[in-house]
DNA sequence: CGTGGAGTTGACTTAAATCAAACGCAGTGG
DNA sequence: CCACTGCGTTTGATTTAAGTCAACTCCACG
């Protein structure tokens, strides 16, 4: 996965030590909870390949995915600091997860300030993610929204190496994901959806999501560019 | 600030040190910007007195609020790590925030990484205030929403030692602050805050928000009550 | 006094939710 | 081999929560 690209460069020192503080590795199947709601949990995670989301509930089932989480990115870090319920992580495909003893965090941070600044550094970068999609759901309708996430998407994928040659790349989500995402009904988002498509903005054929006109997408999301920038990989 | 409680105490030495790397402190105007969005400044801060909130704005102008600043609070991390634009900083009150030099945040973990953790510590947390709002304005109705959004600044301003007596609390925000964080429009945030008001919830007099009746709030936004933590000052 | 920001209210419109029913298709088990 | 099932998608009809437009009040302030 370093060698993608995406992520900044490590010494074999950092690497082994990176190693040594994983405690293993997990395969998970499509569909299965990697974090349970409400269960405090000190581990830490990163996604080593697959597709991930976290989410929250209200107690009366609606449900809010909170972020998707891709190859690389890390998550269950705020449980280690949480005073109770925080958030759920379902696999969205079969998955692999390099797993992390959280409650020796500090331990790590004692010992390798760089891998900690790092941990920050992601934090941080999650965070910047977690204001967009406030703003998309606070303001955004649904076309904007729906056109926002499938950029922001593709961005994603495209910075690990997930998308082909011809602008397309394998999409796991169901419609039902989206309006959660988006905070939509089913129904509203597959309008939404069937409305960029017959505007010839976008396509989804087996399981593939093709961006047809991805300038077209960025100007109706009114979605800001950043260059790729390399983040660190624990 | 230490004094409220509400922090974790730190070592002289530890102290000392903030202070060294607090590069000053800025005393900022009511309703003046303390980060403008777009611009990338390399500093990160910490609120001292006052209130503030982190916004972003789409291009025609509609904003959305993204979280509210209290004593206590860091922002301007995300900055550090920002590959461009990101969002803005407002003073709702007169405010004091300390400014650090966040180019040098890497030092300062090097140096000091019991002091990053921290820094890490608080991202983490914030990120989980996001995560509740997401759910919020992706989620939860009018009434819930603005339900949510009075207990949760009622528990906020509560930690740091805001809230009197007789459960109230200066409360300087607009009702377009109001409908700004909870992606609803003005006009129906007003029908909403009224409605709440008959129903003898809450009532806002001279500034001073009161909760009438917490209980029936909480119940309605489906609120978690988190058991107050002692969290880092920087 | 006049001006402008914040709050309030009524009338009306609309975007999105809800309800309900099909459809296509993959998987399964008789 | 084929009916049965269930999940994901699609579509139409209808309702509703929230947005929009517009006007008016109530201060605080110069």
């Amino acid at each position: 996965m370093r060698l993608s690209g995406a992520f900044l460069p490590v010494t074999a020192h950092e690497r082994e030590f990176i190693q040594d503080f994983r405690s293993n590795t997990l395969r998970i199947g499509a569909g299965k909870q990697i974090v349970r709601e409400q269960v405090v949990t000190r581990r830490m995670f990163t996604l080593f390949s697959g597709w991930a989301f976290r989410f929250k509930t209200l107690s009366d089932g609606r449900r809010q995915i909170l972020n998707f989480v891709l190859p690389g990115d890390m998550f269950g870090l705020q449980q280690q600091f949480a005073d109770g319920a925080t958030y759920g992580v379902e696999a969205l495909t079969g998955a692999a997860v390099c797993v992390f003893p959280s409650n020796h965090l500090w331990d790590l941070y004692r010992a390798h300030p760089k891998v900690g600044y790092e941990v920050t550094w992601l934090a941080a970068r999650e965070e910047n993610m977690l204001d967009e999609n406030l703003l998309t759901t606070g303001r955004r309708n649904a076309m904007e929204r729906v056109a926002m996430l499938l950029i922001h998407l593709f961005k994603r994928a495209q910075r690990v190496g997930l998308v082909a040659e011809d602008n397309s790349f394998a999409f796991p989500l169901t419609q039902q994901h989206v309006s959660d995402a988006l905070g939509l009904s089913l129904v509203h988002t597959n309008r939404t959806l069937r409305k960029l498509h017959q505007l010839g903005l976008h396509e989804i054929k087996d399981g593939r999501l093709h961006l047809l006109n991805p300038k077209a997408l960025r100007r109706l999301a009114d979605y800001a560019d950043h260059p790729l920038q390399q983040v660190p990989l624990l």
